[in-house]
DNA sequence: ATGGCACGTCAAACGTGA
């Protein structure tokens, strides 16, 4: 089974990029981050039409995220518990039961959290310690989980082309990587870096500074398995080349292979 | 050497993002 994340920046300005990508890449199960619509707007059909089941959890204007799945999706629920007074349509999860088994994905869009420090990056933590107290619930079910989509966390400088340039923002600053390295440390593996050593590899490109033609990126996109799913895996990879096609979003998808 | 963005909202700038 192949999962992926793809922040879209904006599911009405996406769609034709987005089809494209999927009628290539032909994943089973994607996690969408920024749709920026509502429920009601998002256009169901164009994924239904290609074969996909599809859930959302969107809000005005915008973040907003969505599953699209081959398999049903069962057991949704909307949200990250922890703060019933948070509005923002950030956490979406589902049951996927694939050939060999089931998984449960979490699909997430983590605050920003600039400018640092402020009310803005004070949210961005709390929603990490929530996101925490979330994930040891649900590694403590024993069952394959996968929580994929945008960190907006910049675990390491070798993360970066330009690590200088990083920190003092929210993206890098060491309480945002102590933060992400504590969800690690409940037993956590980073897909990615589970496969893949090194410095060079970017899932993000700012639309400003020709961040793309000089490859200036940062990794901010992730996808952490619980034990019994990163004994399923089987590979990860980048949709780098997506970021060169016609109007691009600025994060490109990241996909894993679980054998589910 | 330097400056260079793109969403949605709502109909002109503005808030937001990373």
């Amino acid at each position: 089974m192949r999962i992926a994340c793809f922040n879209i920046n904006g599911i009405k300005a996406r769609h034709a990029a987005l089809c494209d990508w999927l009628d290539e890449a032909s994943p089973d199960v994607v996690l969408l981050q920024e749709i920026k619509s509502i429920d009601e707007n998002f256009p169901h059909e164009m994924f239904e039409d290609r074969g996909y089941n599809v859930e959302t959890h969107g809000q005005k204007g915008f973040n907003g995220v969505a599953i699209l799945s081959k398999y049903p999706l069962e057991d949704v629920s909307r949200g990250l518990p922890g703060d019933d007074s948070d509005e923002q349509a950030r956490w979406i999860e589902a049951t996927v039961t694939g050939d060999a088994g089931a998984v449960r994905v979490c699909g997430l869009y983590l605050p920003n959290g600039n400018p640092a420090p402020g009310p803005k990056y004070d949210y961005k933590l709390a929603w990490m310690e929530r996101m925490h107290a979330r994930a040891a619930a649900l590694l403590a079910t024993e069952e394959p989980v996968l929580m994929g989509g945008d960190y907006n966390v910049i675990p390491q400088d070798e993360d970066a082309a330009r690590p200088e340039a990083w920190h003092k923002d929210a993206l890098a600053l060491p309480e945002s990587r102590a933060a992400f390295r504590r969800l690690l440390h409940l037993g956590l593996t980073e897909a990615f870096r589970a496969r893949v050593e090194g410095p060079g590899h970017y899932t993000f490109w700012d639309y400003q500074g020709g961040a793309w033609q000089r490859n200036n990126g940062i990794r901010i996109d992730h996808m952490l398995l619980s034990p019994q799913a990163a004994d399923r895996l089987t590979d990860c990879g980048i949709d780098t080349e997506v970021r060169g096609r016609e109007k691009p979003s600025d994060h490109v998808p990241l996909w894993v292979d679980l054998d589910i």
